[in-house]
DNA sequence: AACCATAACAACCGCCAGATG
DNA sequence: ACATCTGGCGGTTGTTATGGT
């Protein structure tokens, strides 16, 4: 974005605030390009988006992180690096700015500092990691995942040894055609150990407890194209409790 | 009280990808 | 196929608040 002349910067004030709040109530969000004209603002299109989002849009959480939402930034950061908006989007009511600012100024440095502890209990502090960035994944319109004709599978096999005999199946769920994805995140539902907080994860966990598998499959072909463990990638640090 | 260092957070900038003509 | 527009993202900077000397 190349400065507009006379366009006004920095701090917003509380004027400016009103204005920009009413015209997003009145017109709704996007088309940020005449959100100035129609708000009467002297700013660019970028500045009133950020400022819609990052402090005017309703049910914004600001103030102290609470113990377990840092606790899903370390894990969260561990898994998807900087990518701040997905990482505020599992956070209700963060923004990715803040939770930048938080990552920054309070977590940054308990990454860069951290030793490994002789015992295997999971750390509140960070590990300084190489985050893994999961490689983008493209469908074409025809792709069976459109269509509603693949699933994924998201297993978690009881710990222990089963000789000949695969492990057995604790909880499985299934997401059917482009409905997967949106349900990736989700904390809710029967796979809630995944990504989940550890909040309401307390007692001592179970380290033998993470054969966590993911298979995608595709009914009609019969192909696997892709698994993972959770363990390998240590992305749980507790686990959680069994399904009762 | 004055000064300085640091922390915290708001805001800007440049870039990118998708949509559209 | 290409150019342009737009929304969105992450990195970085600027400003203010706070604490220490």
């Amino acid at each position: 974005m190349k400065g507009a002349i006379g366009v006004r910067k920095g701090a917003w004030t509380e004027e400016e605030n009103v204005l920009l709040k009413k015209c997003v109530e009145k017109y709704g969000e996007g088309n940020w390009h005449q959100v100035p004209h129609r708000a009467g603002l002297n700013r660019c299109r970028k500045s009133c988006r950020l400022r819609w989002l990052n402090y005017l849009k309703p049910n914004i959480k600001r103030g102290e992180f609470q113990e377990d939402e840092v606790d899903m930034i370390i894990r969260l950061h561990k898994l998807l690096g900087n990518r701040w908006s997905l990482i505020a989007g599992r956070l209700p009511g963060r923004t990715a700015n803040g939770v930048k600012n938080y990552w920054n100024t309070h977590l940054a440095k308990r990454v860069v500092h951290h030793k490994p502890k002789e015992d295997n209990r999971p750390s509140k502090c960070a590990t300084k990691v190489t985050a893994i960035r999961p490689h983008p994944w493209t469908f074409s319109k025809s792709s069976a995942w459109f269509k509603g004709k693949a699933t994924l599978v998201a297993s978690r096999t009881l710990p222990g040894e089963y000789p000949g005999q695969p492990s057995p199946l604790l909880l499985s769920h299934q997401y059917k055609g482009s409905a997967w994805w949106e349900n990736l995140f989700n904390d809710s539902g029967a796979d809630e150990g995944l990504l989940t907080s550890r909040s309401g994860l307390e007692g001592q966990p179970d380290a033998n407890s993470w054969p966590w598998e993911f298979a995608m499959e595709e009914r009609q072909n019969g192909w696997n194209e892709l698994s993972f463990d959770a363990d390998s990638w240590g992305l749980l640090g507790a686990s959680p409790q069994a399904d009762t």
